[in-house]
RNA sequence: GCCGAUGUAGCUCAGCUGGCUAGAGCAGCUGAUUUGUAAUCAGCAGGUCGUGGGUUCGAGUCCCUCCAUCGGCUCCA
C-alpha cells in the first residue's frame, strides 16, 4: 500500500500501482472522467502512470491551466498523426502547447500548406481524436531514439536527441504514431471534441533566423464543440477593439503610403487626445522635479559613436543624411539619451545639484523591418515621453522607486491594472550582445529587482530581454487578442555616463561618474494610445475622450437654445459639439452612440421652454432632464474621481 | 527581411468556372420634410478594380513584378 496525500491534506492508502486517474474514480466518477492530467510529488505524471511511492497528488481538470496544457500539448501529438497521415513525407520538429492552445513546426519540404489542406487536415484530426487513442509513454535508450529518427530520416529530432541525457528520453505511442515527448498526456485522444486549426506561419528552426524556415500550423482544440464556438466568438469581438479599427473610425489617426509605411499621421482628434496624455502626465512630472527641454531630430554621426548606437545598430537604420557640404554626417535620431546627455555636459555639476532630469516627448525614427510593422504598436516614426536622471549612486535606490511611484500613477491613472512587470536583465551566454562592465551590470540588475520587490510589484525576469547598455524594468500590457507589449521601462544605465564622460564634483572635492536612469511611463504615446484604444473599445475616459457632450437639436428651429447650452458648456471647460443637421433626433442619437461619445443632450421645445437639458448617456440611456450647471457638476465629478492629482 | 493570406467608391462589402456601359448599403451633394431618445423620403454624384507588365479576340477575374495591409517568425536602442 502506499498513502496518497491531497491537497486538501487529506491522507488516503491505496494499493501500490494505484494511477491517478484510479485514485479520481475512488473520490468521484464524475472526477475521474474529467481528470486531465496530475501532478505527483510536483512532477508532471500521465492519468495511466502507476503510483509506487508515498507522495502528495494534484488532480488537473479543464479549469485548470495544467489540465488545459495537457490537453494542448495531447492536441498537438494528434496533430502530428494527422499530418504524417496524410504527408508521410513531412518531418516533424516541435510541438508545443501555448498560451491559448498548440502549434506544431513541420518541415514539409517545398510543399506549402493551402487554406483548404489546413481544413483536410482538421478532418482527419478529428477522425484520429474520435477513435480514443490511449496515450502511452515508454523509455527509450539515446541509440533506440536516434534509430528511430536515423530510419525515418528526421533531422531535427535527431538533434534534439543529441543534446538529451541517456536514460532521461521518453516516447509517447498512441494509435501507430510516436513521437518523441517529456510526457504531460489526457488520458485518450476522445477528450478532444473540437479543433480549429487557426493559420499557417513560417518559424525557425529553433527560433534562429539563420536556420530553415519551418511551417507552423497554429490550432486550438477544446472538450466540447460549444467551448470553440465561443472562443471565435471571443476572437471576432476581440476584432473590434482592434485599434487600427477604432482609430479609423474615431478618426485619430491614419497612415498614408505615400509618407511611408510605419508612419503614423495623427488627425485633429487624435493629436488633441494626445496632447491631454502629454499635458497630463507633464503636470505631474513637474511635481516630481523634471524640467522639459527639447533637442532636434538629427544628431550628428560622431554623437552615436560616442553613444555605441552605431557600432549596434548602423548598419540596420535609417541611412545617414549627408550634407551638401563634405565631411559632415547625421543621423536621424533613434533615440533621445545621447541628445540629453550633451544637454547635462554643458557645464560641471555639484552632488548637491544632483539629480537632474530632463524630460522631453521626443521622437524618433527606427528602422523596423517591413514584416515587424504593426498599426500604431509598433511603427518607424514614435514619440516617447522620455527622460533622463543623471544621479549620485546613492540616489539611485530613491530615484529609482520614485519613477516606479510615476508608472504606477499613470496606469492607474489610466485604468491599467492588469500588467505584467518584468525584469529584463542579460542573457549570460551571450556576452557580445552587451557593452560595459559586467560589474556594473550586476548592480544595476540587482538594483532593478530590489526596487521592484521594495515596491511589491508581481514581476517576472526574463533573461536575455535587456537594452544593450543596461537592464530594464518594464510594465507589459495585453492587447485585445492577448499579445503583450511594453508599454512603461525604467532602464538603469552605468554606461552612457562613461562614454560622454558625464562627471559631478564630489563632496570629497573629486570628480565621479552619475547614474543614468533612462525611463518612459507611456513608453510611446503611439504605442499607449494603441493599446488604451484597445482596453477601453474606444470608451476612453471622460477626461481623455475627445468630444465630451453632443448637444443634438430635435430641430433647427432650435438652433439658438441648443447653440446657447454649447456656449455654456464650452465656457466650463467642456469639449462639446453641436448636431444641428437637418436630420430627425434619432439618427443624431445613433450616430453620437456610435461614435462613442459620453454624453447626448436632447434639445427641443420643452427644453428650451423650461431652460434645462435632456441628458443621455452612452451605453446608458435617458437620464432625465436637469440643468446645465448640474451636468457641469456631474462631469467634474466623474472626472476627479477617475484621475487623481500626483503626490511625491 | 522570411513564411502564408489579402487588396473592388471615403467606409463595409457583392461581382460564380475570364464575356454587355463594374453593383449595393452607409457616408457625400441637391431637394422635400422640421423631426423627442439607435437609421425620414426622393434624386444626383462617386471607381484607370493597389502598381507595373504578361497571357487572351476579350482580364476585376489567369500568370509574374513591385507596393501596402493582415496572421506568424526573426528583430525591437
Amino acid at each position: 500500500m502506499i498513502e496518497i496525500r491531497f491537497p486538501d491534506q487529506s491522507v488516503r492508502s491505496y494499493p501500490k500501482g494505484t494511477t491517478p486517474v484510479e485514485v479520481a474514480q475512488g473520490i468521484s466518477e464524475g472526477l475521474a472522467r474529467n481528470v486531465l492530467s496530475a501532478k505527483f510529488n510536483d512532477k508532471i505524471v500521465e492519468g495511466a502512470t502507476p503510483l509506487t511511492e508515498d507522495g502528495t497528488i494534484q488532480l488537473f481538470t479543464w479549469n485548470d491551466d495544467q489540465g488545459k496544457t495537457a490537453f494542448w500539448h495531447s492536441s498537438a501529438h494528434v496533430l502530428a498523426q494527422a499530418i504524417l497521415t496524410l504527408y508521410p513525407q513531412a518531418k516533424l520538429t516541435i510541438g508545443p502547447a501555448i498560451e491559448n492552445g498548440f502549434y506544431y513546426d513541420v518541415d514539409f519540404g517545398d510543399h506549402s500548406i493551402t487554406e483548404k489542406e489546413l481544413r483536410d487536415i482538421e478532418k482527419k484530426f478529428l477522425e484520429c481524436a474520435r477513435q480514443k487513442f490511449e496515450f502511452k509513454m515508454r523509455d527509450a535508450s539515446k541509440q533506440e531514439a536516434l534509430d528511430f529518427y536515423q530510419k525515418d530520416q528526421n533531422p531535427y529530432k535527431i538533434e534534439l536527441i543529441e543534446n538529451l541525457e541517456d536514460g532521461t528520453i521518453t516516447f509517447c505511442d498512441h494509435a501507430d504514431f510516436t513521437d518523441l515527448c517529456r510526457g504531460g498526456h489526457i488520458p485518450h485522444t476522445g477528450f478532444i471534441k473540437a479543433v480549429k486549426l487557426l493559420n499557417v506561419a513560417g518559424a525557425y528552426w529553433r527560433g534562429d533566423e539563420k536556420n530553415k524556415q519551418l511551417t507552423r500550423i497554429y490550432g486550438i482544440s477544446f472538450p466540447k464543440q460549444k467551448e470553440l464556438t465561443e472562443y471565435l466568438e471571443l476572437l471576432e469581438e476581440a476584432k473590434k477593439r482592434d485599434h487600427r479599427k477604432l482609430g479609423k473610425e474615431l478618426e485619430l489617426f491614419t497612415f498614408s503610403q505615400k509618407v511611408g509605411q510605419g508612419l503614423p499621421l495623427w488627425l485633429p482628434k487624435g493629436a488633441a487626445l494626445r496632447e491631454r496624455l502629454e499635458d497630463f502626465l507633464k503636470a505631474a512630472q513637474k511635481k516630481a522635479g523634471y524640467e522639459q527641454v527639447i533637442t532636434p531630430h538629427i544628431g550628428n554621426k560622431e554623437l552615436y559613436m560616442t553613444s555605441g548606437h552605431y557600432e549596434k545598430y548602423g548598419e540596420d537604420s535609417f541611412q545617414p543624411i549627408e550634407t551638401p557640404a563634405e565631411g559632415e554626417t547625421f543621423l536621424l535620431k533613434p533615440m533621445n539619451c545621447p541628445h540629453h546627455c550633451e544637454i547635462y555636459n554643458t557645464r560641471p555639476w555639484s552632488y548637491k545639484e544632483l539629480p537632474k532630469r530632463y524630460a522631453e516627448f521626443g521622437t524618433v525614427y527606427r528602422y523596423e523591418q517591413s514584416g515587424e510593422l504593426h498599426g500604431l504598436t509598433r511603427v518607424r516614426g514614435f514619440t516617447q515621453d522620455d527622460a533622463h536622471i543623471f544621479c549620485t549612486p546613492n540616489q539611485l535606490d530613491e530615484e529609482f522607486k520614485n519613477v516606479i511611484d510615476l508608472v504606477l500613477y499613470v496606469f492607474g491613472s489610466l485604468g491599467f491594472d492588469n500588467f505584467q512587470a518584468q525584469v529584463s536583465i542579460r542573457d549570460l551566454k551571450k556576452p557580445e550582445k552587451y557593452i560595459g562592465d559586467p560589474k556594473n551590470w550586476e548592480k544595476a540588475e540587482q538594483a532593478i529587482i530590489d526596487a521592484a520587490q521594495e515596491k511589491k510589484l508581481n514581476f517576472v525576469i526574463e533573461e536575455g530581454e535587456a537594452a544593450f547598455y543596461g537592464p530594464k524594468l518594464d510594465f507589459m500590457v495585453k492587447d485585445a487578442l492577448g499579445r503583450k507589449w511594453q508599454l512603461g521601462t525604467i532602464q538603469v544605465d552605468y554606461n552612457l555616463p562613461e562614454r560622454f564622460d558625464l562627471t559631478y564634483k564630489g563632496s570629497d572635492n573629486e570628480l565621479h561618474r552619475p547614474v543614468m536612469i533612462h525611463r518612459a511611463p507611456f513608453g510611446s504615446l503611439e504605442r499607449f494610445v494603441a493599446i488604451l484604444l484597445e482596453h477601453t473599445g474606444g470608451n476612453f475616459p471622460l477626461w481623455l475622450t475627445p468630444t465630451q457632450v453632443n448637444v443634438l437639436s430635435v430641430s433647427e428651429k432650435h438652433e439658438k437654445y441648443a447653440q446657447k447650452v454649447l456656449n455654456f458648456l464650452e465656457n466650463n471647460e467642456i469639449r462639446a459639439s453641436l448636431d444641428n443637421r437637418n436630420e430627425t433626433i434619432g439618427k443624431k442619437i445613433r450616430e453620437s452612440e456610435l461614435s462613442k461619445v459620453p454624453f447626448m443632450l436632447i434639445l427641443g421645445e420643452k427644453e428650451a421652454e423650461l431652460e434645462n437639458i435632456s441628458v443621455r448617456k452612452h451605453r446608458f440611456g435617458d437620464m432625465g432632464s436637469m440643468s446645465a450647471e448640474n451636468l457641469v457638476e456631474l462631469i467634474s465629478k466623474e472626472i476627479s474621481e477617475s484621475i487623481s492629482k500626483f503626490e511625491s
